[in-house]
DNA sequence: TCCTTTAATCGTATATTTGCGATATAAGAT
DNA sequence: ATCTTATATCGCAAATATACGATTAAAGGA
């Protein structure tokens, strides 16, 4: 039954809700910074950094990866993450459109 | 026990990942795009533009009011809602400034 | 070949979100 | 005083998200 009536939205309403989604916790923010902290693309720092375990902050990454944020490379036993620059400034634009949108009508709030 | 391990982020990654998650539905991003068209805060409108029931409407203005993005004035029977433009403005801020980081520290993004 | 390291995935518990109908509330209209 | 209209809130069900430990998988080193 309902409980998920996203598919009624417009698309693009319906992408950007996913990427705040994706955004929408403070691990995530802290692991998307220190990917791009590092030039190299590490994976198991972010363990030792994060306050969590490593099975979460796996889980972390995978949200971070479905998003399309981030991209990922197996790399002998270990993985290699970097930020999907691409795809963070396809966002990054939607979001200020939203904002941009938003403010222009905006204007002459009343309450 | 665990699972609400928010408050060993920074103050900043929780501000952020807080409004994230008050637009991380497209049903709300609707909502704020309804109330940025009309310079009439109206409301009830809201339930007839949405595909959703009147209460469950409800709940998503209280939840963009709790983050802070729309006030609410009570007018006789009927309520009226609408951006509240500072909060709105400071978090198009913070978003951007995230972006920034992000963007500068990556550029020699290698995979 | 077996052990170690690194990371993904599985299973599970708990919390939160999403949604609805029903009910409560509050003000204006009759 | 009662009815209507507009919203908020309550109670509930189902779905998702968050977190962890245990297990699995895969590659390099002993």
């Amino acid at each position: 039954m309902a409980v998920h009536k996203k598919e009624e939205f417009t698309q693009k309403e319906q992408d950007l809700a996913e990427f705040a989604k994706a955004i929408a916790h403070p691990a995530r923010i802290a692991i998307l910074k220190v990917l791009a902290q590092r030039n190299e693309c590490i994976c198991g720092e972010i363990v030792d950094i994060l306050p969590l375990a490593q099975s979460t902050v796996s889980q972390h990454l995978k949200e971070l990866k479905n998003a399309g944020l981030i991209k990922g490379t197996v790399d002998g036993p270990r993985s290699c993450y970097c930020i999907n620059w691409k795809a963070f400034e396809k966002f990054n634009t939607e979001f200020n459109l939203l904002f941009a949108t938003l403010k222009v009508k905006n204007e002459k709030a009343c309450c």
